[in-house]
DNA sequence: TCAAATAGTCTCATATTGATACTATTGTGC
DNA sequence: GCACAATAGTATCAATATGAGACTATTTGA
């Protein structure tokens, strides 16, 4: 029997300083609390984190990635990654091959272990997505994840970090003779 | 000097495989991201990092706000929202003084040190926002942040905790079955 | 008046983290 | 074909972050 209680919870009534917030808050605080929202019943059902799952996703749609894209895509930091797929690895959900061109690197696969948990967290994904856009109407869907890709392009660019570092070291030379 | 390497130099290139994940996904990786953008150069020009100038401008908006609403509206565990406040009284940007009223609680007042804080803050925050969303015009941001508050009143609200329970123990049950 | 609830703190064991050093292999300039 | 740089990936390790939960002090309510 899963646990419904403590974290989630906890963690209510939030929302009523949510508008305050600067939309750089909103985003990390949303994409915090819808993760927590689903978190405890990916682990609970699939046996892994939705991190995890995310990695076994790429895995799946993936077949052959190595480390290296799966650091990248995943922005992941190296460790991390390569905790996460031993992780996998061990759990039998995937299963690395030599790379028959490259001796450094592997190949991932998942395995039937892996497509099952993959195909839980999917169904599960997707309830949890109509459930967490039940209010919205389809289009508005669309524009809303829309401007987030955008916005991951935009962030991801080297444009922004150019901006980013330009503009907002110059603010903080402003900022600083206040 | 500000260190402008390592971390953001890491965490490139993930937007590839950005927009086959799902909007959850999305939303947590756009907020990490939007972050770790910012999050040098909090601690770099005002010295606290994002979480926790968070807090402080809850105490700015709030004079008088006690330990308990700020783990509320910061969705923060009380231990952790217990700390964030005393490096803030330590950091002397915050002071607190007891409820005469209530003895157990106290108040907390941002101090003169706390404003400068915090118009630093505020400024950078600002100028980030601009870097941020300027791909976009007005009229997408305002539409853009609306869904985000509907979606965290969903997210928060008892409604949206009992259809959880209900859709994703079900869809669960459902999954054990794959 | 006594039990329960609330404000807030503190400790402690555990989990997470990232830097770094390391092996093995491949690619490159000369 | 040889040195040297770069890349794939692992392993270690110390530092930090974390949350559970026990604890004190006070207030509320039956």
């Amino acid at each position: 029997m899963p646990k419904r209680d403590g974290k989630a919870a906890m963690y209510r009534n939030w929302s009523k300083a949510f508008r305050q917030g600067n939309a750089v808050y909103k985003l990390n605080m949303l994409g915090t609390a819808a993760v927590r929202a689903l978190d405890d019943r990916f682990v609970a059902l699939v046996g892994l984190d939705v991190r995890t799952v995310r990695v076994l996703r790429l895995i799946g749609d993936n077949p052959g990635i190595g480390f290296a894209e799966i650091a990248t895509y995943g922005a992941l930091e190296r460790s991390l990654a390569s905790r996460l797929i031993q992780s996998l690895v061990r759990g039998g959900h995937v299963e690395r091959r030599n790379d028959p061109q490259d001796a450094r690197r592997f190949g991932l696969y998942i395995t039937e272990t892996g497509g099952t948990a993959r195909a839980r967290a999917d169904l599960l994904s997707e309830v949890g997505l109509e459930l967490l856009f039940q209010n919205f109407d389809p289009a508005e869907v669309v524009a809303f994840t829309g401007m987030m890709d955008r916005l991951a392009d935009w962030i991801d660019s080297d444009e922004f970090e150019r901006g980013a570092a330009i503009r907002l070291d110059e603010a903080a030379r402003r900022a600083e003779t206040l």
